[in-house]
DNA sequence: GTAGAACCTGACGTTCACGTGAGAGACAAG
DNA sequence: CTTGTCTCTCACGTGAACGTCAGGTTCTAC
């Protein structure tokens, strides 16, 4: 497929896959005018590009990444790199947490039936 | 207390303490030569900010919330946006997950003793 | 074979949360 | 009163992930 379907499968702008090629994310085979042409698996690899910079991995770490999710590349040093990044999300899930607890705790109060909580109440939330 | 002094206790720049003033996050007092002044409150608001920075709202969005937050604003559209955050900070955690567990399966099929699996068993984790 | 849609390569623009000097003023200590 | 440290206000720089023209080429359909 060309680009433009991909874009229209996938949800990803046209610029986006340019851009994604740019960084070595993604591959594309060139007919004779030097127009992309894509295979069916690109979507699932677009996908899940889009998954890792949706958790907030930058360009190189997915280029890093990629061949050890993909293709099965399997060293000390890809595992390391691997076990790594889990444990960067799972400390980015911690600090969501801690702030939706913090969010949420101000909901409750603010739905309270005793609406009129004063100002130390609230503070006393801080800590 | 004066800039540096907030900097070094809440571990954030001088300079990101200027710019939270110019995004309207955090005021502070003059003093006759034209320097700020803060409350040692003022630690405790610092770190909320950094909290929901952390979170990945915008200053725009940490502005509406704030009052909310630690002013006790309370009417119907303040508690909209709080929950509106929230559910997006959820939505967020659940984005994060998904990228966890793909990697964790990845681990656990590098680390796995059948560390000679084929491609086509790698695939089928895609879906 | 020709119109129109889709695609190409630069290359500059955008947003956000600051970093980084530059040049000058404010303030505590001796 | 001077020295040294801290602080001030511009104001340009940065990195990431694209958006957005501009000007030209390729493909598809009739």
């Amino acid at each position: 497929m060309r680009i433009g379907e991909l874009a229209t499968q996938t949800g990803v702008s046209v610029r986006a896959l340019r851009y994604y090629e740019e960084q070595g994310l993604l591959a594309a085979a060139r007919s004779g005018g030097g127009q992309r042409h894509y295979p069916d698996s690109a979507v699932d690899r677009v996908h899940l590009i889009q998954m890792l910079y949706a958790a907030n991995l930058s360009s190189r770490t997915i280029l890093d990444l990629l061949p050890c999710v993909d293709a099965n590349v399997n060293t000390p040093e890809s595992r390391a790199l691997l076990r790594a990044e889990r444990d960067r999300i799972d400390q980015q899930i911690a600090q969501l947490r801690q702030a939706r607890d913090r969010l949420d705790a101000v909901i409750t109060l603010s739905e309270s039936p005793a609406s009129g909580c004063t100002r130390v109440e609230v503070d006393a939330l801080v800590s």
